[in-house]
DNA sequence: TTAGGGTTAG
């Protein structure tokens, strides 16, 4: 105690500044006399340490010693408060930290009500703290509380009630505080500039990125390389990633994380080839590519794209000669690109030579199999992570149920869920979602329906999986009439659902309400994606309405070899020959390369009407 | 004393 004391004696016998709230309370030491302030206090402290106990100042984190627990830290620190002794920012920060420490909201609450008593909300210091902790354990309202009583804000107290808002995604409330500060005349720094631009790094953010921008090139952090990378990020997250690529072509200086996020924000624009050339170019100009880096360029983006698997490779060849193939979250994006990019084998590799796999690993090995069409492996490989003491989590439940139908599956799909169900998964939103849809392609459209039902929240791909499910099975009727039902929940339908019931309205063959689901797709707005016009074409041909399946296809905006052979089908098969093959040439002449059904379409036609056509194909 | 740019699984 007398230790600590002295300290605190030290300080003001320096004349440290304090904090008005930090001097003692009963005390009539003020203003000049150092010297007799020194005496007098040494005086009390040693003549009388009873009465000092209760006036003297508490210093922090060594007085805490004693306190095992958070709670005896709280009860010392109301002690003090009710014997009227000052206590210190030191010592409150301590405590505070010591309830984020153990997440402890409740003793958070309790040491805010001390402070607020002892009037040390004002502290911005103090202030500042118990925002961050509010901030961490997610209760940004909390901390923005704090920060709108306090009257007199510094840049710290600014900077974290904006970086509060950028963690927790709010750029607007961000934006907010950042226009307030300026307003109020606070001058941001580079650490505000960091955080202001964290919170508009997404697509909404754009708009205030840039005006941030303009406020850092005339602020003099034009060569601040965080600050300038931030800016990168910025529009690289927020969807401009020309302006991203503009601002790192200016930078006079960079460093690795200047590098790799130009990489990451092209990989995730999908410019594979182009985030693979800076990739090649920052090891030219002397940067040593970090682990970073490697999870940057590799993300499924950029690598499912068609040619990616070559680089994707170089990559990795990079990474083994870097030593970066013993880094469980490198491997693990690389099970990922490589399933992505249709190489499964190359997959199987680098999981089978992994020495340390955590879940991310398992479910990426897992999800990679099932929709490469190995659902069966995909399955023991879920026993087996189960075996070797590793718990699938939500994802590995969706990715192993997101598998390519294959003969056989309802059993294994049947089993995945049993195992969700034990492992209390089983009324999980994601997890139904994706039983809903793996159990209609997999040829159950009744356990689909039973997990359908008994779902308490369902979202737009719920109502999806259940109305294409139903729409594959033959059940238009009812396809349709869930569609209704999920107009009339308030559900509001996306493009998948038109796609779904349209297919659903071919296999009945009503062309009425057909047409009403048409204009339907027309007044949300849906009907120029291609895959809803696509679907109205094949399904006005079904009908057998070519004129109305032609008119769509003459006014659609954007076409793909689907909407072609979709045209070319429906004229084959509506004895439009001669049309269809016009069409079928003047497809190719537009660049478009027939696929195997269009052949199957064109070759019937030939047949109906005479081989000369097939010397032309 | 406090605020801080990039990062893997559906």
């Amino acid at each position: 105690m007398v230790v600590c004391l002295q300290v605190q004696i030290h300080r003001i016998s320096l004349g440290t500044s304090f904090w008005p709230g930090e001097q003692l309370q009963h005390s009539s030491f003020s203003g000049s006399a150092k010297h007799e302030k020194h005496r007098n206090l040494s005086l009390v402290c040693v003549s009388n340490m009873r009465e000092f106990d209760q006036t003297a100042l508490v210093s922090a984190g060594k007085y805490l010693q004693n306190a095992s627990t958070i709670s005896e830290a709280i009860s010392l620190v109301k002690k003090h408060l009710h014997q009227g002794s000052t206590i210190d920012s030191y010592m409150y920060v301590d405590v505070l930290q010591r309830c984020f420490k153990h997440k402890d909201l409740t003793s958070v609450k309790q040491v805010h009500d001390c402070i607020l008593k002892s009037g040390m909300d004002q502290n911005p210091y103090v202030a500042n703290k118990l925002m961050r902790v509010y901030i961490r354990c997610g209760k940004v309202q909390d901390a923005r509380h704090v920060f709108d009583k306090l009257v007199k804000k510094n840049v710290f107290n600014w900077t974290t009630m904006i970086g509060g808002y950028a963690e927790h995604g709010r750029p607007a409330d961000a934006i907010e505080v950042y226009n307030q500060m300026r307003q109020e005349g606070g001058r941001p720094n580079e650490v505000t500039y960091l955080s202001i631009l964290k919170a508009c790094a997404c697509p909404v953010g754009l708009k205030w990125g840039k005006e941030i921008h303009a406020h850092i090139s005339h602020g003099g952090f034009r060569s601040d390389v965080p600050v300038q990378t931030a800016l990168v990020n910025m529009y690289a997250k927020s969807g401009s990633i020309k302006d991203a690529r503009l601002v790192f072509d200016e930078m006079a200086e960079r460093n690795v994380i200047t590098w790799n996020v130009m990489i990451g924000g092209l990989a995730q624009h999908g410019f594979g080839q182009e985030a693979f050339s800076l990739f090649l170019q920052m090891q030219e100009e002397g940067f040593v590519p970090d682990s970073t880096t490697y999870l940057s360029i590799l993300t499924a983006t950029a690598c499912s794209s068609a040619g990616a698997l070559g680089w994707v490779k170089e990559v990795h060849r990079h990474a083994v000669k870097a030593g970066f193939d013993s880094d469980m979250r490198v491997c693990n994006a690389l099970v990922h690109v490589y399933s992505k990019s249709g190489s499964v084998d190359d997959a199987r590799l680098v999981f089978e030579g992994m020495l340390d796999r955590d879940v991310i690993s398992w479910s990426a090995m897992i999800g990679g199999l099932a929709q490469n069409g190995c659902g069966h492996e995909a399955f023991s490989l879920f026993l087996k992570m189960q075996r070797e003491g590793v718990i699938p989590n939500v994802t590995t439940y969706v990715s192993i149920l997101t598998a390519s139908a294959s003969a056989g599956a309802l059993e294994w799909v049947k089993q995945v869920h049993n195992h969700a169900r034990k492992a209390g998964l089983g009324s999980d939103f994601r997890v139904c979602n994706a039983l809903v849809h793996m159990y209609a392609k997999s040829g159950s459209i009744d356990d689909a329906r039973l997990v359908f039902d008994q779902m308490s929240v369902r979202n737009v791909f719920t109502w999806n999986a259940m109305i294409g499910g139903l729409a594959q099975h033959g059940c238009g009727q009812e396809a349709f009439s869930l569609f209704l039902r999920m107009r009339r929940e308030g559900v509001v339908p996306d493009a998948i659902t038109y796609m779904s019931i349209l297919n659903a309205s071919a296999s009945t063959g009503a062309l009425g309400w057909v047409k009403e689901v048409h204009r339907q797709a027309v007044q949300a707005g849906l009907d120029s994606d291609v895959r809803v016009g696509n679907a109205l074409v094949h399904m006005y041909c079904k009908t057998g309405s070519i004129s109305d399946a032609r008119l769509m296809f003459d006014g659609m905006v954007e076409r793909d070899v689907i909407t072609w052979t979709a045209m070319i089908s429906g004229l084959a098969q509506n004895e439009c020959g001669q049309e269809a093959f016009s069409l079928f040439l003047q497809m190719q002449r537009e660049g478009f390369i027939p696929v195997a059904t269009t052949y199957a379409s064109i070759l019937n036609v030939c047949t109906s009407t005479g081989l000369a056509m097939v010397e032309e194909i």
